[in-house]
DNA sequence: AACCAGGACGTGA
DNA sequence: TCACGTCATGGT
């Protein structure tokens, strides 16, 4: 299945094949932004995410959703995040203000399932003071390099967040045109033969971004968003093929 | 019943 | 830099 594939060309024919057998796929899956109906709980994830929508969310509330889904999700499935998302929103622990105010407890309960319920909670008080000093900002800046780099430094000074929710957060809350690498890239890319994946987080990064950012594509942040989301998707095909044949 | 899940941080070579 | 221990719940 793997053959060797190790130069960039490989890997632009590895994301076309996604791009053709898996379509568009609308990542980050924000579940609070915009409900089915005004004033409804209802998740939006129930009605299915946004494919081929890959704007960044307009309002506070889904930028906020996302950085918090990014801490969240740190070494633990998304399955988890999910629950803590909506207990959060349940308790009213849905925006920064509130999760700074937020005593210990409410807290704590509201994001158990995620695992590393007292670090993280920690690391989103963090992230909150950093969110109501920079968003709105953030939010109105044009996507330059220099914004970027500048915004990418600030958060990973944030306690608790590190390059690949660094970078989860810009391309996704803010559009900003950088590459996350997470397990699953590495997993893919692995799979796939490119010897890339052993790389540092640095290092890897860099070459995903040289080697994809193709003119064609204009909007830049939106395909990395693509990318990505195609990764997750591949590599959990690759899990469940794995399983089917292990058991 | 061990092993894993969309990491980050502190520490000591 | 880099390897390693720590943090913790829930699914398989």
């Amino acid at each position: 299945m793997s053959q060797p594939a190790s130069h960039g060309h490989g890997l632009r024919t590895l994301l076309a094949r996604f791009e053709q057998e898996l379509g568009p796929q609308g990542w980050w899956p924000v579940r609070w932004e915009r409900p089915a109906t005004p004033g409804s709980l209802e998740p939006r994830a129930l009605l299915g995410y946004h494919p081929g929508d890959f704007s960044s969310p307009k309002r506070a509330r889904g930028r906020w959703e996302i950085a918090t889904g990014a801490v969240l999700t740190q070494n633990t499935s998304w399955a988890q995040v999910e629950r803590s998302l909506d207990a959060l929103r349940a308790a009213a622990c849905d925006s920064p203000t509130r999760v700074l105010a937020a005593p210990d407890e409410a807290l704590f309960q509201a994001i158990r399932s995620s695992g590393y319920y007292r670090q993280k909670a920690g690391y989103l008080r963090a992230l909150a003071t950093w969110f109501l000093a920079e968003d709105r900002q953030l939010s109105r800046a044009e996507p330059t390099v220099v914004i970027l780099q500048q915004a990418r430094s600030q958060l990973l000074a944030v306690r608790g967040v590190g390059p690949e929710t660094a970078d989860s957060i810009l391309l996704y809350a803010y559009k900003l045109p950088t590459f996350v690498v997470d397990a699953y890239t590495r997993r893919v890319l692995a799979d796939a033969g490119f010897p890339q994946s052993l790389e540092s987080y640095a290092k890897l990064r860099l070459w995903l971004q040289q080697e994809l950012a193709q003119p064609e594509h204009a909007g830049t942040a939106a395909y990395w968003q693509e990318c990505h989301a195609w990764f997750v998707e591949a590599a959990k095909r690759l899990r469940k093929a794995r399983n089917k044949g292990a058991t």
